[in-house]
DNA sequence: ATTCATAATTGGAACGTTCCAAATTCGTCA
DNA sequence: TGACGAATTTGGAACGTTCCAATTATGAAT
């Protein structure tokens, strides 16, 4: 049962040609003959060929593969990254390496070691927390396209496709200020995050803008998921001066605090507004319905893969930077504001 | 900026040694000398020498790529499986091409494809709906190991890892009844899959052996999604004789499910007993945490990897169909702690 | 018939590694 | 000193492709 592999010069005995006619037909070319295009193209299915592309890449140092890291696979909204990333990349004749690094910065050292020895053609990442423009230096220094998503790093001299996280979040906060809230908290996530701070930025400058002072305490962080949210609420209930309100550092967060907010029997959306940050696919179906800062991870992944696809066409572009627009979706979760108007008409 | 590559001959020619003993150097081995192997390394380093695993793939054809296929990584189901397969694999210095197939099996065909081309040393797949043995008959015959996940294909030759389904569903369905409920749903998920056969077997065995009559009418399918679970529950409320409980397809559905029930102000676990299947990260920290049958997604990827691994380095293994065992993890969405404090209360 | 442009085809030399058989060095023992 | 075995080291020859320059076939124009 051990077939010994079939390669070009078996094809082109076979076809009666040379094994360069093969390899041109392999390739589309169209220098070669209708006719023997297609005997060579019957004898490829009749023997059951396989192309090798370990040996075109050596030839021709450029592979057809394309790395993928991110941090955190876990959570849906890489999760729908990635499938953004491969949709893309696949219909460009590209295969990706996807590496999961849950956040540690020395397992990302090693997938990036390896896709390098992979020879992949670019590399798109999330990376780590921690990760310095350092550990990205042998990847540029080589010429290997690499762009960052989600989280941008300072000087790293790469492109990158993060969202506009501080306008939103300062939209997000302005539509809770028009709706009532005096006291909004931020809750979740890790806080020396770049990501965590534009957030939180955008949260001080709408309630600064307000007239509203924005109080340390209102501010709490925890891990960037489920569990974080039910932590962080928790906490912000225990305050003196509860928040009616929360912006929340992601979907994932705010999927926790209202959990937090039923154990306490409060509902979230009537007696407790949340927003959340990302629009995951579950954001939409939820009850209530998440209102949520969208961040469309998949449209991103997308994105980021045309990017780097153009990068690497280019063969030597230089690095841009896209701050990906972001918008507000209002759906349930926030109404409290609606439900207390009403319930005051009806008193 | 456009370096040229730094090879073995480069290495050797600097360090005084013959390209073989770099070779040897490079793979471990004990044949060489401290001293030089000391030498070679502090040259590797110096030039920044990166390994070319095409070239040695082409040399000794078998790479120390994986490929992993499933079909929807939006499902945290499978993200978290593919995160246990990658740390496994990763750990025994492999790297995984990661594949979705959103389901459509053109696209896993191409993939399988593209995979072996890259020279995939194993392949581990959970199959798009539709899949038949002789989609993968080429990579059996060419003899690269193929462990199926999650759902199993019949006479594919090939090794196989599921769960059983089937016990999962009795034990989900022998909880509800032992509860008292007799209107029991199953609600969720494509009925022309092998796994929705087997727990809604399991399903029907449980209730006949309590005498209860297995009604078509309480079988409602949908998608195995979230929203799926919404349309599913929203079904099964219109029906004449409403049921009091259901085992859902997933815990996706499941969710869905307490979101319906919400929309329609019935409390998930007070009102209405929901049981899911697979047991997610999220599954424990939701508000009420749900009762599941747990499949353990991440433990999966790793059996299945381990499995892969073993018939990697066996050479030629022959199949062998696992099937996991599975456990009902009773938390709050069916009930059962409101019941037993409700009882105590009384006692 | 000859010439010439164009279309098609083709050998061989890479690409960067591993593997094999053979060669070299080294210490030890007679 | 010579011989011998073990420990190291080393030249090629692969592996399966692509690319280049060169060759051959084709057909039109003279």
């Amino acid at each position: 049962m051990v077939k010994e592999r079939v390669t070009v010069v078996d094809i082109a005995r076979a076809a009666g040609v040379s094994k360069s006619t093969v390899s041109l037909v392999l390739q589309g070319s169209s220098l070669v003959n209708e006719v023997t295009r297609a005997k060579v193209n019957a004898t490829i299915r009749e023997l059951g060929y396989v192309y090798n592309r370990s040996a075109a890449n050596l030839r021709q140092s450029k592979s057809k593969i394309i790395g993928i890291v991110v941090n955190d696979l876990t959570n849906s909204f890489f999760a729908e990254l990635a499938v953004g990333v491969d949709t893309v990349v696949q219909s460009a004749g590209f295969v990706q390496f996807l590496a999961n690094t849950s956040e540690k910065i020395e397992r990302q050292r090693e997938v990036v070691a390896s896709m390098r020895e992979h020879g992949v053609s670019g590399l798109i990442i999330s990376p780590a927390r921690g990760t310095e423009a350092a550990d990205l230096a042998p990847l540029v220094e080589s010429g290997i396209p690499v762009v960052l998503v989600v989280r941008d790093i300072a000087d790293a001299g790469v492109s990158s496709l993060t969202s506009d996280n501080h306008a939103g979040a300062m939209a997000a906060v302005r539509h809770l200020i028009d709706r009532g809230h005096r006291r909004i908290a931020f809750l979740g996530g890790f806080p020396d995050t770049a990501v965590f701070e534009a957030r939180m930025r955008g949260y001080r400058e709408a309630l600064l803008e307000a007239g509203l002072d924005a109080a340390d305490g209102l501010v709490i962080g925890s891990a960037p998921s489920r569990a974080g949210g039910v932590t962080a609420i928790e906490q912000a209930m225990m305050l003196s001066d509860r928040p009616t309100a929360a912006l929340c550092f992601n979907d994932a967060v705010a999927f926790g605090v209202c959990d937090g907010l039923r154990a306490r029997r409060l509902e979230p959306g009537a007696d407790f507004a949340v927003i959340g940050f990302d629009d995951v696919i579950e954001a939409k179906t939820a009850v209530p319905a998440l209102t949520t800062v969208s961040v469309d991870p998949q449209g991103m992944g997308q994105r980021a893969a045309e990017l780097l696809l153009k990068q690497i066409n280019a063969g030597r572009a230089e690095a841009e930077s896209i701050i990906g627009s972001v918008r507000l979706v209002v759906r349930q979760s926030c109404g409290a504001a609606i439900e207390r108007k009403t319930r005051e008409a009806l008193s």
